[in-house]
DNA sequence: AGTGTCGCCTGAATGC
DNA sequence: TGCATTCAGGCGACAC
């Protein structure tokens, strides 16, 4: 589910529950064993107690640093969503509610993903950043090392189709099948050239609307298409500015003469675009 | 090495 | 109404 907006968003949300006096982990509850991933074994133990020193993001990864060191590397998959429950506030269980922070403050995290696509390990001082995916990982878009001339060497001599490059986390970290429809749509480059063959001016221009569709996507509270949600339940309202995702057969926004935007697939994902704006 | 296909899971929407 | 099929925001194992 969540690209990067979507866990910025999340990331905000446990940093402001969990970071600060009061709010060291009193237990960490796990109701099964796995999710996509087994998790650590005697995470239970290693969290007791512990306190929170920072909530970062890589990609669509959160990582969720400790005092004394160590982190939890946290992945929300296709449908994982975390609820925030404030100190006062009770917790009311969830189907598929699989790991529970209870905090000392008395407010509770509950980590649910229904397709158990997610996963949460726990790894002991900085060894995480050594470890993959983060050691192959892309350029941080909303970062200072993503610009025009660092997409176009990524780029440089791929031949798949520019769609499939840019969900390639090696290349850009973040993007999901949402922001490269709606940055491609924004750049007019259609999702079937050869990823090497953009000119300069069409890199330019994508690594600018990669940008701004994703700052534009955080400032709106990430797109809610059905598991999404704030930690506190809200709902983001991006999918209401969608110029192309999930709007097959529509009229593009671009387009004064009536075409609409299609539908295909390209390496087994749904593409959206319109051909006749995006060559 | 680079690229495409498939499977992992549940649940919602659609088709018959 | 009920059952089968299809599809979904991600990722990685695998085959070529």
């Amino acid at each position: 589910m969540p690209e990067l907006p979507e866990v910025e968003i999340v990331r905000r949300g446990l940093e402001s529950a969990m970071l600060g006096p009061g709010r060291a982990v009193a237990r960490l509850t796990l109701n099964r064993p796995d999710l996509r991933y087994p998790f650590t074994p005697f995470m239970e133990r290693a969290l007791a107690g512990r306190a929170f020193s920072a909530f970062e993001r890589r990609g669509k990864y959160i990582i969720a640093r400790l005092q004394e060191g160590g982190a939890l590397i946290w992945h929300l998959g296709m449908s994982g969503s975390i609820r925030i429950y404030k100190s006062g506030e009770a917790y009311s269980p969830a189907l598929h509610d699989h790991a529970l922070f209870t905090l000392a403050d008395g407010g509770t995290v509950a980590f649910n993903d229904p397709r158990r696509f997610g996963f949460l390990l726990y790894y002991e001082g900085d060894s995480w950043r050594e470890a993959e995916p983060f050691a192959s990982m892309g350029p941080e878009p909303l970062g200072n090392d993503f610009n025009a001339p660092v997409l176009a060497a990524r780029l440089a001599g791929r031949k798949s189709p520019i769609k499939t490059a840019l969900l390639d986390q090696k290349i850009v970290a973040g993007l999901g099948n949402i922001y490269v429809c709606e940055a491609l749509w924004g750049a007019r480059i259609s999702p079937l050239r050869a990823a090497g063959q953009l000119r300069e001016s069409e890199t330019e221009d994508l690594a600018g609307q990669i940008r701004a569709v994703l700052t534009r996507a955080i400032a709106a509270g990430g797109s809610s298409l059905r598991d999404y949600r704030h930690t506190d339940g809200g709902l983001g309202c991006f999918q209401h500015s969608f110029s192309v995702y999930d709007r097959e057969g529509e009229s593009c926004p671009a387009c004064g003469k009536g075409c609409r935007i299609e539908r295909i697939t390209q390496a087994g994902r749904s593409t959206f675009y319109c051909p006749a704006v995006q060559t």
